[in-house]
DNA sequence: ATGATACTAAACATCAGATGTTTCAATTGT
DNA sequence: ACAATTGAAACATCTGATGTTTAGTATCAT
């Protein structure tokens, strides 16, 4: 196990995921990136283990996990292979992270956008009628954040904190399990838009004006105002990806 | 092992699911269940061996699922404990069913109809704008199911079928992914509204409505048409577990 | 030739037990 | 008291043996 040794935005500082983590991030990185074809059987356990240099118990652990999250399908006595992306669980934090580390395709972040100016509104609406002060304070704590960053890096966070504080002042459970799909996809906006700083401020106010509807508990406002904010940020990307796609 | 032995939707008929998936399933119900709280350490490897009547890698890969779904955490040296509600995979199809197999709050089914509520709407506009023919197709045969079935049960599953078929034409992967979700959904209210086959049959008009505006390739009529579907659904929702609470 | 049966190799499933590593807490020496 | 040491508990990994299932192949009777 030379090769590998991956680190990822779960893992605590400093601390190595064990090696069946490992292995599953190197097994599903490959297959979300289109290395291995769909339908395909995998190397049996014997020519993992050979491959990564671990034992059958890590590679079992590994390929059990890749299974959980509907990447393989392990079938006694014919072998393992890769089920076909439709039933891939794309809103795993993990496979959707392999996603976007490797899927070069505009058309992805496209679609995942499309889903969060779905669901993000109305989470801004629901916010405005049962936030509680503390949740409200989160949100602001975020605002403040994104207001006072000076680095690139720390605007972003703060970015994809005020959207899980929305999310969570929400208060429904299984939208708030959505979480993982904000973070993803702020985070890729990083290495999109990156270069620009100044362009990313500009969302500042688009940011406040949800921020004030909650506290107002407008809920008309605060969902218009989010779906402006991420309408937006969707046009940014757009034009992006065509610059992208033309200069380069 | 032999006090287990769970049976799921997902098992083909006739074949057992591993030990490791038995184990996982037996965990994952008593957490979700309640019955181990929050924080809490669960026991160790050994014990759950001796519990369970499997080996160590049986208890290995069931703990391991169950990490990568977020219900545990375990620390070498410190033992393996639940992590907060809040860390849970809840739009992971086991754990959903976890829930919903178990939840006797009726608040939970509710946030599960709301976020429907969000993103079926707009699938079915989506789907007015993009559907190819043969997933027209596909959401016509779910819809002539549902006036054709005469149990009850033939009935519920045409219509989360319709749901599907509906989300499918969208062509949105990440919605896509939601599937999972539909038919939790669908699931759980067979068990709540199985009583009147009548009342269920009220919603066939509404479906038709939805079809027929995304046949017309009307986005707003179908968008419109999924809501006042939802909504009835609600009403029913709210109105069955007041009956519940009160009546009983 | 053809169809059914029996055999076999490949691949996953499970078990058992040994050894390493990390954590936490109790003990010990000052 | 306090800091360092020690040891038990618990997870991580390795090894190798044995069982089960599957798919393909070879064989044999008709």
């Amino acid at each position: 196990m030379s090769e590998l040794l991956y680190y990822d935005l779960k893992d605590v500082a400093g601390v190595a995921p064990s090696l069946a983590t490992q292995v599953c991030r190197e097994l599903g990185r490959r297959i979300v990136g289109g290395l291995v074809r769909e339908g395909a059987l995998i190397d049996d356990e014997n020519k993992l283990c050979e491959r990564f240099g671990v034992s059958k118990s890590v590679v079992r652990e590994a390929v059990k996990l890749l299974v959980a999250k509907g990447l393989l399908e392990v079938r006694r006595g014919s072998g393992t292979r890769v089920r076909r992306r439709a039933s891939w669980s794309l809103l795993d934090d993990d496979v959707l992270a392999w996603h976007l580390s490797v899927e070069p395709r505009p058309g992805f972040l496209n679609q995942l956008l499309e889903v969060r100016q779905v669901f993000e509104p109305s989470a801004a609406a629901w916010a405005a009628k049962s936030a509680t002060r503390d949740q409200i304070d989160e949100i602001r704590a975020a605002q403040r954040k994104m207001e006072n960053a000076e680095e690139i890096q720390d605007y972003v966070v703060a970015d994809a904190l005020f959207h899980r504080a929305v999310l969570r002042a929400a208060n429904n459970e299984v939208l708030m399990a959505m979480e993982g799909v904000i973070f993803s996809a702020l985070l890729s906006s990083i290495r999109l838009t990156n270069a620009d700083p100044r362009d990313n401020k500009r969302s500042i106010p688009l940011h406040q004006k949800v921020l004030a509807a909650i506290e107002a508990q407008d809920a008309d406002a605060a969902e218009a105002a989010m779906k402006e904010h991420l309408e937006g940020t969707r046009e940014r990307l757009a034009q992006f990806t065509a610059d992208e796609s033309e200069g380069k």
